[in-house]
DNA sequence: GTATTAATGTTTAATAAGTATATATGTGTT
DNA sequence: AACACATATATACTTATTAAACATTAATAC
């Protein structure tokens, strides 16, 4: 019977990098740092895990906390266990990712009142505090990966939106520095059938009114269930 | 300045998954468990981090241990933090999988001695100990996403192989129920030039001797430099 | 009237899917 | 030794589908 008072023991933490779209940039919500190290530099949120509290309650909170928050998008993207990631000690990191819409973002969690927190452009968050710049860049990588063949990057979108909108996301994350062909991208994403046409359009705009569509999970399901693939 | 030891610390394992594939079954190393708990059920390789051991370089001692290869293809896949998933205690497991060529097995490993292995077909991979067989289905459903885009499988075949048994190999991870087409498949995997022909041929089969070809490392690298895409 | 951006479809190129026959061995029989 | 048989390998073409490339009309605010 394994006794686990003669194993090593580690501090673990979860780090939560929170995306969000707005002005057709994909954006990561960082905090400034208010202690050494790296006081006053910009890190990803993130705190220590309960003892008795799973990880992925561990990551929800640690999003609720800094914006209120629940039942969000959130995966699992990697661990970092290197030795000496901090200098008081062994710490042990997992590393997720969850998906929110700007637009609901009101800096109502508790730990939102006592940190200093900002939306960054993808494309500009660098020199984070600790190895953040690495984690970020994982789950990044594992975003742009996932909405190629999952339906997620709706979740980044608010639930009414215009197809043009869709693509500026895809360009977004997808290709920052190039476009896809608009007739192309609408061509592929009508024929999968899991958008509806709310019937109504955008107002106010000096331009043609888009039309407003939304995302309908069980018209996705039945896509699935039907064996097509959703691939962008 | 955060001090750890006000915060809860965790015992922590790595498991690493060994796959196999052998007579056209891809395989997974499992051992027989000692001790309680679960005595005499199989489980997956894994073992307690050193306190100053980051977690791939453990993985990998979990692997050489037991078979005595080094240098393996090596996947951090997910991480298992559940409160109760030991009943001594807190214990959290970083689950990889390793990718190895069955004929370069010796049971030579340190750890090999003591235990008593088997070889399992990833078909019949059930009822393990603890959380496995969930352990067992994150990283079969990564190795499918992998090998998918990835020339992984290469590292489960002999370094000389046939067409056919490549055939096999992505048979036996990605549709365990169905054939691929002979000839699409072999249209497809040669028109990516990342193979090579070895101009020799398989001996004493009682049928029209296959060709032999190993994959090309440097070939896939200028294939992806080209900006092509390997995807089955 | 102007500037701006949304909505739309066709053609060409590339790839996926579906399909059959000639080839080369070991084994067994005569 | 010669032959037949069983077996699995190597190969290419046709049809269907999707990717890639491309331009004009429509609808708003100013």
């Amino acid at each position: 019977m394994t006794n686990f008072d003669n194993y090593a023991k580690s501090a673990f933490t979860v780090d939560n990098i929170i995306f969000g779209f707005d002005e057709g940039d994909l954006k990561v919500l960082v905090i400034k740092r208010g202690e050494q190290p790296y006081e006053n530099q910009w890190a990803l949120p993130g705190n220590f895990v309960y003892p008795n509290e799973d990880l992925d309650t561990s990551a929800n909170r640690v999003l609720q906390e800094l914006t209120g928050l629940k039942d969000v998008y959130l995966e699992q993207v990697r661990t970092f266990g290197a030795v000496n990631r901090h200098p008081m000690g062994r710490v042990i990191t997992v590393a997720y990712f969850s998906l929110i819409k700007i637009k609901d973002y009101k800096l109502q969690g508790t730990a939102a009142l006592s940190q200093k927190t900002e939306w960054v452009s993808i494309k500009e968050a660098k020199n984070l505090a600790f190895d953040h710049d690495e984690i970020l860049e994982a789950c990044f990588r594992r975003l742009k990966r996932r909405v190629k063949m999952r339906p997620v990057g709706f979740e980044l979108l608010p639930r009414k939106f215009t197809l043009t909108e869709l693509q500026h996301l895809y360009e977004a994350i997808l290709e920052p520095s190039k476009e896809i062909d608009k007739r192309n991208f609408r061509k592929k994403i009508l024929s999968m059938k899991i958008l509806v046409d709310l019937g109504e359009a955008q107002e106010g705009v000096a331009h043609r009114p888009a039309k407003l569509y939304k995302f309908d999970k069980k018209k996705y399901e039945k896509f699935v269930a039907e064996g097509y693939i959703f691939e962008i």
